[in-house]
RNA sequence: GGGGGCGUGGCGAAGCUGGUUAUCGCGCCGGCCUGUCAAGCCGGAGAUCGCGGGUUCAAUCCCCGUCGCUCCCGCCA
């Protein structure tokens, strides 16, 4: 190419005016006007009108009319003030022209299959197969790079407090905890795998073994489960991990990382220390253990109301230990109407909800299909508990906790964007901090609420000696943090004793032999004085969406998978030769259905 | 594994109680046009209605299956 750049397509301004320059790039629209022929030429930076004059140069004029959309171009000219009342405010350059006297075309373009600069409600389909087409728009490169400042500044903000990058393997081995792990069949190793890693929890633990305190690593972690808006097959974390510290410490240190990142990234000044709240409080009063604090509508558990009621549905709640929550949409009862009330049960359902009842306080009394069940007293308690006034809505639940919970928290989320309660820019951060080290699974058998090296809080310890009642008990020393309603990282203090750590793993039923398989480097690691240690990980994927105020992750992943984890663009995964399976000892075998399945 | 939504020229949509020449906007191609900025005006081309099967004299429309995209439940220490 000829004519190399001097400007970018978003720098020009009215003091360039009398320059003569030369810009590179895509041609966007072209206003041929059979005269003059304006052509918005743009990159990353932004964009500039050229103009084609006849006055100006007849021989580039002549060339004008056979540019088509996406050409690549170079151009030489004048940079020129646009005539009076023609400036476009809505553009940065949009004080000048330029006139171009030199023309280079760089490369033609066919039709793309989509319009590159209005692609917001083409099919996700088409946009990811030209995903290279997806990513020439204004608005997914803003987003790419917005990450990439980002993780810029994130990086930044660890080395100057004093952290040391390193990278981790990404060919591991697999644990038996946890999600579904990638496997990478090893030719040298015929028939054995390695696994890509979830995270890089155990080789940071045995950094802080090694004496790298404070270490921290931008880390790809892979995880073989059924995708979501917010969730990809492989993901970027921030991860960290510091010794001789308690959890305050990483808590702080986190803070300051946000503080940061919000002033830097946002311009917003949040404030620190950021709230903090028990997991059974996030439970109780927003139905979920990351809540959403932009709005109210918290939930009140009014179980022991109706005690002794004799309204089948909650008293059937109560007798199988399930209980009775609500919320109160307070004033809001002018802007519902019935068929908003009656669309709560089906919109519960996918969640196992099995309906969903309301009481709406008008100002000649309560209006209600359930209310007639209740006794005075009921009504009465229920009212003063729920501080229900005339104008107001009471929405209420009963089935098991789980299950109330989760369809209240919903229900909190669909009426705060109804009643369009969540602002733009408004974030709300908060801890959630007391989780339970264990949960009861299918079985009731303990199964880690984190991860198996998570520790008890110092006060519990002792509860690791109790029964399966006690070990439910069990605090841990970990915190999640939680923005807008979605868990954005989590982390904890870290067992550094080695008898801790197996009396764990009796616990979950891993025996000595299987931990010595899986972890036997990690448990050997704490007996060569292990400092105590602790640390973080951050979803970086989901902090960049929410920042940006994207609904899907993918909006700021450059090559994302689909929901059935392909990638349209490459067509991965793929099938594989003959010839690398007879090197890698593997042989496929599909099964039509499920009776060959059993036969196996 | 389960439930919901979507699939019609290159893109976005309409049509679907079964019968039309499958409609509209954008884009594309050609023409006109000297101040537009997602320019305007005139003309034109372009569709096995995702795919397979069935019902019917007749299917874009109804039924069954299947594929793809998407949202949710399960799952995700």
């Amino acid at each position: 190419m000829k004519l190399k750049r001097t400007h970018n397509c978003g720098e020009l301004r009215s003091e360039n005016i009398g320059e003569t320059v030369t810009l590179n790039g895509w041609v966007g629209s072209c206003r041929d006007h059979g005269g003059v022929t304006f052509i918005d030429l743009y990159d990353r930076w932004g964009l500039t009108q050229i103009v084609f004059d006849p006055e100006y140069s007849q021989e580039t004029h002549k060339i004008a009319h056979t540019l088509r959309g996406q050409y690549v171009v170079a151009v030489k000219g004048d940079v020129k003030p646009r005539p009076e009342g023609m400036a476009n405010p809505n553009i940065e350059t949009g004080e000048v022209d330029v006139y171009v006297s030199e023309f280079e075309l760089l490369n033609s373009s066919k039709t793309p299959p989509f319009d590159i600069l209005h692609a917001g409600s083409v099919h996700a389909e088409t946009k990811l197969k030209y995903r290279y087409l997806d990513l020439r728009s204004p608005e997914m490169q803003q987003r790419l790079i917005f990450r990439a400042r980002a993780t810029h500044m994130i990086r930044n903000f660890f080395m100057d407090n004093e952290f040391v990058e390193i990278e981790t393997p990404i060919l591991g081995r697999a644990t038996p905890e946890g999600a579904r792990d990638y496997l990478v069949p090893s030719r040298v190793n015929q028939g054995k795998f390695y696994a890509l890693p979830q995270s890089p929890q155990l080789y940071k633990q045995s950094l802080m073994v090694s004496g790298f305190d404070r270490y921290f690593q931008i880390a790809r972690c892979f995880r073989d489960e059924d995708l979501r808006a917010e969730r990809q097959p492989e993901f970027t974390q921030v991860d960290l991990e510091m010794s001789f510290v308690s959890s305050d410490d990483v808590i702080t240190l986190l803070e300051k990382l946000f503080v940061k990142l919000m002033k830097e990234m946002k311009d917003i000044d949040i404030k620190i220390p950021m709230t903090s709240i028990t997991y059974q409080d996030a439970m109780l009063k927003y139905g979920s253990d990351a809540p959403d604090l932009r709005f109210g509508f918290e939930i009140t558990d009014i179980t022991d109301v109706f005690q002794n009621t004799g309204f089948g549905v909650f008293k059937n709640a109560v007798k199988n230990g399930g209980c009775i929550r609500a919320i109160n949409l307070k004033g809001y009862s002018k802007q519902l109407s019935r068929k908003d009330l009656d669309e709560l049960t089906p919109f519960v359902k996918p969640m196992r909800g099995k309906g969903v009842a309301w009481i709406r306080m008008n100002e000649e009394g309560p209006q209600s299909p359930i209310i007639k069940f209740f006794s005075e007293a009921e009504a009465e308690n229920l009212y003063k508990m729920m501080d229900a006034e005339a104008g107001d809505v009471i929405i209420l639940l009963a089935d098991t906790e789980k299950i109330v919970s989760q369809c209240l928290a919903a229900i909190r989320g669909r009426f705060a964007k109804k009643f369009d309660l969540i602002k733009e820019n408004d974030f709300a951060f908060t801890w959630v901090v007391d989780f339970p080290l264990f949960e009861a699974d299918d079985d009731g058998n303990p199964t880690p609420t984190h991860h198996p090296f998570t520790s008890p809080k110092p006060e519990d310890m002792h509860l690791l000696d109790g029964s399966k009642e006690d070990l439910l008990k069990i605090k841990s020393d970990a915190y999640d943090i939680v923005l807008n309603g979605s868990e954005i990282g989590g982390g904890s203090i870290r067992i550094h004793d080695h008898k801790v750590q197996e009396k764990i793993f009796r616990i979950l039923g891993i025996d000595e032999e299987e931990a010595k398989e899986k972890f036997g480097f990690l448990l050997d690691a704490l007996q060569y004085g292990a400092p105590p240690h602790g640390g973080v990980a951050l979803g970086l994927d989901r902090v960049i969406m929410i920042l940006l105020g994207t609904d899907a992750i993918r909006d700021v992943i450059a090559f994302p998978k689909t929901q059935k984890a392909t990638c349209l663009m490459t067509d991965a995964p793929g099938t594989v030769d003959e010839e690398q399976l007879d090197e890698l000892a593997l042989e496929i075998s599909l099964f039509d259905d499920e009776e060959d399945k059993d036969d196996d």
